[in-house]
Order: structure tokens, then sequence, then C-alpha cells
RNA sequence: GCGCCUCUAGCUCAACUGGCAGAGCAGCUGACUCUUAAUCAGCGGGUUCCGGGUUCGAGUCCCGGGGGGCGUACCA
């Protein structure tokens, strides 16, 4: 194994100390370690200790060796644990003697899990170091750290994150804090008494958003199915049964294009709420994310990746599709502007319109796109959308041609949208039917009709709002960060040279 | 999908109008009991993404393919 002619020096270095290691009757990767403190523990207690002086404590520490310094008789380690607090460990001759010491110079590398036992104490330079009596490989790394003072290169990063973890602080702390907010906003949701439930991610037919499906195949079935889209259809049929406070978070799969805002699979969080509408999901759509704001960044004013700043808290500024996008055009546009005159408007932004889909609701949101929304940076509720594009949305208590939908923008993006959610099976019905012509015209994003859905709206659903918000985004929104950046293992494409 | 940029040692990057492929860290050998990207002496390490072509000569120019980034179009 070690005469592999294609292995880089100093991988072939590393798998050598573990063979010798192995054949000295030692063991590179023990079943475990004396441990007894955390590091940043040891940190905490020993600060107060004066420069050069050691104690009678006895810890036994482990991490990942990050840095190694030989000055002869006195060697230097830092070991870095999970959280990425750092220990600095001292191997001295005079106390672990001439063989250990020597041992330790030529078995030990930067990236190898170490043990150390010793007493704890402050180095003549004041930093809090574990004098060791003993040391122990606890895990031996066959491939080199990757230099630690300089960025990862952006490839790198996304391919071998548990390196870009290692090395990275800003990776680390992205991990958590994702880790945090969907805590926030499932804690936030139980307070309110949501329940959370799951939905299925296999489906025969793929519905609940207008997007194209992943289709995959069951064998025991001989059947076809379509990874899930959204989880919206089955939702509703949970407060249909009487789940009226249902949510779910979980992944959803678009088969789309993939760039600095869209990932192929997505968390997302969805909640229905029973006798709610669009106007009870605004303020509790804010809510939450103001408290998953509070509870992981603690507060509302947030420090972005790229050096912006903004503040999220407080009441969140509202205006309608039809009259931004009005005021931005300098003209009344209402949803009885035909279409003639929106295509003008398009031409005249240069938006190019695929023509299969051509909508009057379909060029309104893309000349709203285009003149208004990338400019919202602020938290801002954009309401009342044209029925065409939303048929899953019940008509607006007072304006005709609107249905009772919002879209929440953030940094120019889409982070959430709620709908007064349209429970008339017959309207619903016809909508459906409406979408299905659309497919067949050749709109692949188009739904179809969800007979099953239908009969579950015929027993009656209470009238409700719902919800849909990116966690990513939300987390893309929280942190400034891409959203390559905020999922830990994004889809890439492979690499001949990825790994061995 | 289209356009532009990019791919060189384990990692991060150099290499002019085509002319011996280099540095820092990391690695190996040695010195050093307070280092913290230590210092000192020495030594290794390359399919320059892949495949063709032009040329006396290609990391560099041309053609094809692959990975990545940015912009643009669509979706959240």
């Amino acid at each position: 194994m070690t005469d592999e002619p294609d292995v880089p020096e100093q991988m072939r270095v590393r798998r050598e100390k573990r063979a010798r290691i192995l054949a000295s009757g030692g063991d590179p990767y023990p079943v475990g370690v004396a441990r007894t403190h955390a590091i940043a523990e040891v940190k905490r207690t020993y600060d107060g200790v004066e420069s050069g002086a050691e104690t009678e404590d006895v810890v036994g520490v482990a991490g990942r060796v990050v840095f190694l310094r030989d000055t002869g008789k006195l060697v230097f380690a830092a070991i870095q644990d999970g959280e990425g607090e750092r220990l600095q460990i001292m191997l001295s001759e005079a106390r672990v003697g001439v063989e250990s010491l020597a041992a330790f110079k030529a078995d030990v590398d930067l990236g190898d899990h170490l043990f150390a036992q010793g007493v704890a104490g402050k180095s003549k330079r004041g930093e809090v170091s574990v004098f060791a009596d003993k040391w122990a490989i606890a895990s031996k790394a066959l491939r080199p750290l990757p230099t630690l003072h300089k960025e990862l290169s952006e490839e790198s990063r996304v391919r071998q994150r548990y390196v870009d973890l290692i090395a990275r602080p800003l990776a680390r702390d992205t991990a958590r804090r994702r880790a945090g907010v969907v805590r926030s906003l499932r804690e936030s949701l139980h307070e309110r008494g949501f329940i959370e439930i799951e939905t299925p991610m296999l489906q025969t037919q793929a519905g609940g958003a207008t997007a194209r499906p992943f289709v995959t195949h069951m064998n025991a079935f001989d059947l076809d199915l379509y990874m899930r889209i959204a989880p919206e259809l089955f939702l509703k049929r949970a407060v249909v049964g009487g789940i009226e406070k249902a949510f779910e978070i979980n992944r959803n799969f678009r088969n789309e294009g993939a760039d600095s805002s869209h990932s192929p699979e997505f968390s997302m969080l969805e909640a229905y709420e029973a006798y709610g509408d669009y106007d009870t999901m605004a303020t509790m759509t804010r809510e939450l994310i103001q408290g998953a704001a509070t509870d992981v960044f603690g507060g509302t004013e947030l420090e972005l990746a790229d050096g912006a700043s903004y503040d999220i808290g407080g009441e969140w500024a509202a205006l309608t599709l039809y009259g931004s996008l009005s005021e931005a055009l300098g003209a009344d546009v209402t949803p009885q502007t035909d279409l003639a005159r929106l295509r003008q408007w398009c031409d005249a932004a240069e938006i190019s319109v695929d023509p299969k889909r051509v909508s009057h609701g379909k060029l309104v949101e893309q000349l709203w796109e285009h003149h208004v929304g990338s400019t919202l940076h602020t938290p801002t509720f954009v309401r009342d959308f044209p029925v065409e594009t939303s048929p899953l949305t019940r008509a607006h208590r007072s304006v005709p041609g609107l249905v009772e939908k919002w879209d929440l923008y953030v940094r120019g993006f889409e982070l959430a949208t709620a709908y007064s959610e349209l429970v008339d099976p017959v309207i619903q019905r016809t909508r459906f039917e409406e979408q299905a012509r659309l497919a067949a015209a050749g709109d692949e994003e188009a739904m179809r009709v969800d007979d099953d859905f239908l009969t579950a709206m015929e027993y009656a659903m209470p009238p409700a709002g719902g919800m849909g918000m990116g966690i990513d985004r939300l987390l893309m929104a929280l942190t400034g960060l891409g959203i390559r950046d905020t999922i830990l293992f994004p889809l890439v494409k492979p690499s001949d040279e990825a790994g061995a």
C-alpha cells in the first residue's frame, strides 16, 4: 500500500506512519481516549492562572492538531475541537521522556486527532496550556490539512465541506446558525400550537407549485413517481382532516436552474392555520423571522457577510403589486390592463417571455420583478396578485381579478409567500382545469388536476391562511451568504479530481 | 441554455511578446526547552483539467471536451 505510484508524498508519509505505529504495537485509531474536559472549559477555568505557572489539576483533552512547533526538547501543539476553540499542548522532554517525545515528533502530523493528559497551566507567554505527561494519537489523518492561513478556494469549500469546516470559522458558524434558525422556527411554531407533520416526498403527481419536477421510478409497483416540488396539497389535506395548525420543514426538489439563490433541493417551511388568512400569516411570518434573528444573532440588526447591515425589526413595509408597478412605470396598471399594453412595456424593458406562458398575470409579475422586486432590500410585503398565476389562492375579498396573496421580498429576492387559501372545491377544480390546459399547450411547469386533493376539499376545508418560506433563503437574508454557503452539502457536479 | 473569465506541487498562488515550471505554507533530514504562518542549515515534491493541432520548441497560441466562477434568461 505504501508503494502506490500515484499517491502524493504527504499521503505516502502519513500512511507509512500509520503502518509504523501498528507495527510497533500502537493503535492509530483507538476506540477511545480519557478525555475529561472540553477545550473551552480548560481555557475558561485556567484563564486566571499566572503566566508560567502550573496548577496541580490533571486534565485529559482531545482535538485536531492545527499547529505544531518543535523547538528541540520542547514541542508545542495546538489542538482544535468541534467548536473551533484551540488549546495549546506543551510536551517537554523533562515530562514525557526522550523516547516519547521522539515518538511524538515522528508520528504526529497536522490534522491528527490528539489526546493529551497533564496539568493545566499557562506558558511563559501567557497562553493557557496543558503540560502533557501522556499523549496518544486519537485518530491518524492520512491527508494533509490545507494551509489554514489562506481561504480555501470556493470550489474546494463545497466539494470538501469537511475540510472547509476544519479550516474556516465562518463555515462552522454558518452550520450552527442554520441549526439555530431552524430550531427557533420550530419552537416558535410549537408555541403557537402548530403541529409538525411529514408529508410525502415521493408523489404520483407533483403539485402545489409551478415548477418542473424530478422524475423517478418505483420498481415494486413499476410506477413513475415525482419528487415533490411542494408539500402544500398534502398539508391542506391534513387541515381538512382536522389538524388545524399544521407545518412542515423539509426538502423540496425542483428540476430547474442552479445559481447563487437557487438549489435543486432546498428546504422550505410551510405552515397552514385554519381560520387564519394572509394577514395573520404576515404577522406570524414577521414574528418567526424576527424571533429567529433574535435567538441566533442576538437581535434584529444584522451584519451581513458582504459588510452591509440592516435592521429587520419593527413593522415591515407593505405595498401592492399593481400599485408599486404603476408607480414604477408612471402609468396605471390594473388587472384589466390588456396584453398588448403589457407586451409593450416588456419590450421596452427587454424582458423576454416564454411564448407558451404568456398571460396577463405572467407579464405583470415579470414587469414587477424587473422594475420593483430587485430593488426591495429591507423586508417588504408585496400584496394582491393576479389570479392566473395563483391557482391555489382565493379571490380577493374586495378587488375583482386579484387574489389574496403576498410575497415577502428581502435583499432583492423572494423569501416567503402566503395566501388566503382557496377552499371552494368547485373553483379549485376550474383552476386546475385551466392549469391542465396550459400544460397541454406546452407549459411544463403548469399544474395538473389532482382529483384526490379535490375530493379532500369536497369534505370541506376550513378557511385558512398558508405560508411558505425558504429556509436557505432565510439564512441568506440573515447572513448575506450565497445559497451554496447556507447549505452544508450542496449538489456539485462530479469531478474526477475530488478526493480519491 | 447563452456570453465572459478561470483550472499550474497537499493548500493558496506566480511564470513578460511561445524559450530550463517557481514562491509561501505544508512535507522530509538536522539544530534549538516558550513557539504561536518561529529561526537556522540542507533536501525532495508537477500528466500545468482531459484529448487533438500549430511550432525547432506550448502552462502560454488554435480546435473539441470537462470542472468552477460571474453575468444573463427561467424557477423559490
